[in-house]
DNA sequence: CCAACATATCCCACTATATGAGATGTCATT
DNA sequence: AATGACATCTCATATAGTGGGATATGTTGG
């Protein structure tokens, strides 16, 4: 249920999904071969085979080649992984805004953007008041629960915010979150949706707080989310209110560079 | 030529390799469909269905529905790449000693491993002194002409740094290059290794001067280097020499939290 | 607005490819 | 030295992957 999911895969490609999954299964910590054969639901022999393809290409790493082998996520994932992230359209764009914004906030700005459930981590620039977040790049959290996913949302239909809300609940990054009863956190999307602005009041992590806006693309879809964050000694109700027109202009100003005219919306 | 390589690979892997080779083709800048198929060599279907079961797993993201199809790196990559790196043992040790480093220079740090023939940036923190080096984390350079894989260099046989040297000189990265006569090159290579510290004289990127020595794992052998980086202003000669005991002592520090032992040497 | 094209997507019979049971090799532990 | 746990290799078998081609979809030019 995590999305671990791995049921419709087009016929014809069994090795190529069986390889992935031996990557995940050394991602999710099975370091040893019988640990990830057991894991992907292979025999050994295939399992070897296939591990012994990834550390060839070098997405997989096979340290100490004596003694018992162990498998860790190789050179050639971390290069993919860093060009993947400067080559998503919005990242290469939204990078200098983010800049500016962390400039003139000195607090921690991040970008995301949704998958399924959750939102996925973009990129972050580090604030200035001497506190670390634990959000880190490649890194994903529950959306209803944090600012960035809340802004995420706001364009979706009401019957998805449930679903979104009891995943949230449910999830494992998040075992204590304090999300408000759901009236109330309904109520308080809508009022954000009206601002076009979320606020995370220490529901994600106890002590932070954040303010998150949407960006949209051309054709006026929501495909990602700025957010500033703080711990709450530097994150004042108001000075969340005084935020919100800073961050909106941020998004904005994003959104109109990948194409996306204001005050227009589309009708697909 | 590149590193594209692809002939020595498990048999019994056809359809994963052949995935992976997908996947490189997007990053090597192949979009379409067509293209990706005549760079891996397989007929249009069997691409489309690769790149498909890619795109499902989220290694692959195939944006604007309608219209000509196009393909970009997935965000599971990005995943998958910002956990790589920081599961590289390396990396997380290194992190706070090379913060440090950084604080103490205010220039930029590099963390490298070697790959090949060339040199793979892991980790960097920027400098403070305004000006941006075009390294980035993941980016892969020649060995022979950086810092940072001269001092992985130190330890092989004199033979590869011909062989290293020779491939610099042809390296796309660096089609400029300015290298040195290969004996004073050698020369060079020869007076580091004793003082266990290479440095790097705008032979990379005009204009940038560098400082690097070798981390050590517990066998003794060296895996990866740290480097400090600056302009040409801010790195006189002096400097580097006065620079070059906190690089080593860095370096030292990684090393033994790694297990290695000073003033041993292994004998394998 | 429709024709002509380019490009993606789907289908299916054929066989090359991947499979897992075991046999062998390698290293730690007693 | 003997045991056991695990990685690695081998090989006959059939299953999974292949590419030719047919279809669908969107794009360009007249």
């Amino acid at each position: 249920m995590t999305g671990t999911d791995s049921v419709a895969f087009p016929a014809g490609t069994q090795t190529l999904t069986r390889g992935l999954a031996v990557i995940e299964a050394v991602a999710a910590g099975h370091r040893t071969l019988t640990d990830i054969a057991a894991t992907i639901g292979c025999s050994r022999s295939t399992t070897h085979r296939l591990a012994s393809a990834l550390v060839q290409a070098g997405y997989l790493r096979a340290p100490s080649s004596g003694g018992g082998q162990t498998f860790i996520l190789g050179p050639r994932l971390v290069e993919m992984g860093f060009l993947a992230r400067d080559t998503l359209p919005v990242v290469a764009v939204a990078r200098p805004h983010l800049d500016a914004l962390g400039a003139t906030t000195r607090d921690t700005v991040h970008l995301g953007i949704r998958e399924g459930i959750e939102v996925l981590y973009l990129d972050k620039i580090a604030g200035q008041r001497g506190l670390e977040m634990r959000s880190r790049v490649g890194k994903r959290m529950p959306i209803a629960s944090t600012g960035l996913g809340k802004a995420l949302m706001l364009d979706l239909p009401e019957a998805e915010w449930r679903t979104l809300y009891d995943a949230a609940l449910s999830h494992p990054a998040t075992p204590n979150a304090r999300l408000p009863a759901w009236p109330d956190y309904r109520a308080g999307l809508r009022q954000s949706g009206l601002a076009a602005c979320a606020f995370d009041f220490e529901e994600n992590e106890p002590g932070i707080r954040c303010v998150a806006a949407a960006i949209r693309d051309a054709t006026g879809t929501v495909i990602a989310a700025v957010s500033v964050a703080s711990a709450t000694v530097y994150m004042s109700e108001t000075r969340m209110h005084e935020l919100a027109p800073a961050v909106v202009a941020t998004a904005q100003a994003i959104s109109r560079e990948l194409g996306w005219l204001p005050r227009r919306r589309a009708f697909a």
